[in-house]
DNA sequence: AAGACAGTCAACCATATGGTTGAATGACTG
DNA sequence: CAGTCATTCAACCATATGGTTGACTGTCTT
């Protein structure tokens, strides 16, 4: 269903590899933000800010609507949803109950599993 | 109850934002790998896989054990499952079915205002 | 029109990242 | 013991990243 190709996940990743990131993430997902609000909560410069900002929007994390002279983040939850989908392939390794049955019979299945990378380089 | 160890999830994230990564996560899905095997299917040299899976190993996500000359890895499933644990949180916002109600609810409960008159560019 | 305000852009800086090559460490093989 | 094999380490390089400051664009206010 959401398959996805490596660069968006390279995206997605490396966007929610920074807890400055993650954070606005967090505020967004109790409404809009503009991105002086969105700043607020740290030390940085607004500068700063406004390129966590774009990376996340680079990522398709939040969408940007533009009114007048300030810019509302909102969040958008489609490439979440694609991690989080794509860490779900490996979510029977956590899941414990049939854990290593499922592996035995992998093993003997041994075929092409799902990639969950979608294409490949 | 959401919010995690973030120093944890940066370097998760982080680990997880490169397709090689990603890619010998998927092949230690399938069982243990050393490192030799680890890097075969890469146009790249042994040391640079090595540094990859010193990242899967720095995140938690690989754990290592040295038989002889050999280093064996295998998947540790801990990190993913935080991963997709704190992924879920979001998971209200691609999950529709309730979320335009939700985030009324939401915007009434704060008192947000943000009113958007006509809301579109 | 003047000025404040929201935000981006550009230049710059320090550090991190991913890659390379060549030497070093350690463990099997003959 | 000598040599090969599996891996890491160290030095190095180019590029990316995250941060800063100052100038710039465009919008709202008065």
């Amino acid at each position: 269903m959401v398959e996805l190709q490596t660069p968006q996940l390279d995206s997605i990743f490396h966007a929610l590899g920074d807890s400055t990131r993650r954070r606005m993430l967090f505020e967004l997902a109790d409404g809009e933000r503009t991105v002086g609000q969105l700043a607020e909560p740290f030390s940085i410069s607004l500068a700063a800010a406004s390129k966590h900002i774009k990376a996340l929007e680079n990522a398709g994390l939040i969408r940007r609507e533009i009114h007048g002279r300030t810019h509302l983040c909102r969040l958008e939850p489609g490439p979440l949803a694609s991690a989080h989908n794509w860490l779900g392939f490996y979510e029977r390794f956590w899941t414990e109950r049939l854990g290593v049955l499922e592996q035995l019979l992998r093993m003997e299945d041994s075929g092409k599993t799902t990639d969950p990378e979608g294409d490949d380089s």
